[in-house]
RNA sequence: UGCCCGAUAGUGUAAUGGAAGCACAUGUGACUUUGACUCACAGGGUCCAGGUUCGAACCCUGGUCGGGCAACCA
């Protein structure tokens, strides 16, 4: 498939830069917090920051933004390195660490408060909240703005001997309590933290605060366009600003809006909800959004990337349909699938004229259009298994494929066969039909060519595999669970969502190993479980094939 | 009653002062040893009101609607 390499604002921007000299090579990072798995919301930024490094020749960095050492765990670095590889994206030696930079990054602040720039600010918390004022009206200043740097070089250098006790003061930047945006207003720079640091361990008990840490990272590493989200772009006034005052390398951050989609939720706190309260399996339930868990779905990386070129990138915050990227998965799996025949709600067909004691293998495509894939063997034999809704007493419609008494269809890739009978129970329920083989029509249309309507799947019953089929659907019963204030997003959850049944599948299917992709002919695609083995077969479904029959 | 950002078919985007395109979705039809794939056709759009201009989706002014901002989170 090809991948979308279609231009946006922000490669306009770095275009203009190239262009007027400004930028002679281009430095983007990827800076996820170590605290959560990564989502397709994620895939958007991979994508961006990656993808713009690439088509400029330039360097993504990969950098963990570990400033909170309370929320932080290294327990996510592996996974999260794991996701980005899986998309595709390589950051080669360029793996930072903000927490890399805590000794710089002191001493900036020191050098702030040099400025007369920053100041320790004593008062409590909810105090500071009075000072801040409202957006409609100005704040006060702090007493705190009054200490001298000699003052507030001692008292910072006491707030990293570990001094005061947490919470007692922060370091502040010295900008305009009177500012329209709030984030000008003495922003805090510096709290004091006893938390031991994955990396750090007890070494600090000051770290700093996302404004400040941010913009020094990417300066230190020569960041040349920093991409974040919208809800930054409040903040950039104080990222530059921060960057003018210490005079370092200003790289610019550009901010784009979030990736939405229907049907399902991308805050990291709500989708820990869904875990912790069991409404999923665990983070890797293939019905999260995470990428561990559309992969255990089955999803396409290629598909993913592909999703997020074609979305493009923009400030206008919407919410895309995830009709769009299932079709683009249905385009990917399409063309690399492998098929085979399964049979998930089956009833018994008999073959009276066929012998009881015979086995024939066919053989038949692992692709329809694509020879080079090779071909695949399928037992056939007296009894088979069809879908219960290939058999119909009397056809709604000419477009009926399967069979009535009297219809002959097609065994796919094996004989013509024509419904002779059908047995049922009390209860009216189908136990099994009979049917006629043409035995000349093997392979093909019979010896006079004739055509037929229709043609459906089977399974050998003698040689049929058991297997779990766990049927996945979206997440949500609404577009936007969201969108209703007053509820619970939890009360949309489609219940549906997860159905777990069991089929008869094609023999060759067992030994497939966890992850291998399939499209199960007539039903939809599908792939093998992480847990899935030789002796207990599991199969997810990704998705149904398009216009699912009704 | 503050500041910032945004608004193009149902959805996501393109057009950067010169013919409003594309994709998905929807509908109809063709083809088919998968009701898939593929192919053809169709419907449907510039938030509103002014202004500048030979010409405005694009520039200006004023509205309307939507989102964000008052963590010692990121």
């Amino acid at each position: 498939m090809t991948e979308e390499t279609k231009t946006n604002f922000i490669h306009d921007i770095i275009e203009a830069d190239l262009a007027s000299g400004k930028r002679t090579e281009i430095v983007t990072r990827f800076p996820p917090e170590p605290n959560g798995y990564l989502h397709i919301g994620h895939a958007k930024a991979i994508c961006l920051d990656f993808g713009t490094a690439e088509k400029y020749n330039g360097r993504c960095n990969l950098r963990f933004d570990d400033t909170n050492p309370d929320a932080e765990d290294e327990e996510y670095v592996q996974a999260i390195q794991d996701d980005i590889k899986w998309l595709g994206f390589d950051w080669g030696e360029n793996r930072y660490w903000a927490s890399n930079y805590f000794e710089q990054m002191h001493g900036y602040a020191v050098a702030l408060i040099k400025k007369g720039k920053a100041y320790v600010c004593q008062l409590p918390q909810a105090d500071f909240k009075e000072y801040r004022g409202a957006p409609t009206e100005p704040g006060k200043e702090p007493p705190g703005r009054k200490h001298s740097v000699e003052e507030n070089l001692a008292l910072f250098e006491q707030m990293k001997n570990g001094t005061f006790e947490d919470g007692a003061c922060v370091l502040r930047a010295r900008i305009d309590m009177a500012s329209p945006n709030l984030h000008l207003r003495d922003p805090a720079l510096y709290r004091i933290k006893r938390a031991h640091h994955h990396n750090t361990g007890d070494t600090w008990c000051i770290y700093p605060m996302y404004d400040f840490a941010h913009c020094i990272e990417d300066s230190l590493e020569g960041v040349t366009h920093s991409m974040c989200t919208l809800e930054f772009e409040v903040h950039r006034p104080l990222y530059d600003w921060i960057l003018n005052e210490l005079n370092i390398f200003h790289p610019q951050q550009i901010e784009f809006s979030r990736l939405n989609l229907t049907y399902t939720v991308m805050s990291k706190r709500k989708l820990l909800e869904l875990v912790n309260e069991n409404l999923v399996n665990g983070w890797d339930d293939p019905r999260m959004p995470t990428l561990c868990g559309m992969r255990r779905r089955g999803f396409t990386a290629a598909a993913i990337r592909n999703f997020c070129g074609i979305l493009g990138v923009t400030k206008v915050e919407s919410i895309s349909e995830i009709e769009l990227f299932e079709s683009l998965v249905r385009d990917d799996l399409n063309e690399t699938s492998f098929r085979a025949m399964a049979v998930i709600d089956p009833i018994k067909v008999v073959l009276e004229n066929y012998p009881a004691d015979l086995t024939e293998e066919f053989e038949l495509p692992n692709h329809p259009k694509k020879e080079e894939l090779g071909i695949r063997t399928v037992p056939f034999s007296r009894e088979l298994w069809i879908e219960r809704s290939d058999y119909i007493d009397v056809p709604p419609n000419n477009k009926f494929k399967g069979f009535f008494v009297g219809r002959e269809v097609r065994l796919r890739g094996a004989y013509l066969a024509t419904c002779t009978a059908v047995e049922k129970d009390s209860d009216g329920n189908v136990i099994q039909i009979q049917c006629d083989l043409d035995l000349d029509s093997k392979g093909g249309n019979g010896l006079d060519g004739r055509k037929v309507k229709g043609t459906i799947h089977w399974v050998s019953a003698l040689h049929a595999v058991d297997a779990e089929i766990r049927n996945y659907d979206r997440l949500f019963t609404e577009e936007n669970p969201l969108a209703d204030k007053d509820a619970d997003f939890k009360e949309f959850i489609n219940s549906a969502a997860l159905e777990i049944t069991t089929a008869k599948l094609e023999s060759g299917l067992a030994k497939s190993k966890p992850s291998d992709r399939f499209q199960f002919e007539r039903i939809g695609y599908f792939c093998a479980d992480l847990d899935h083995t030789e002796a207990t077969p599991i199969f997810n479904r990704t998705l149904t094939l398009r216009a699912p029959r009704k």
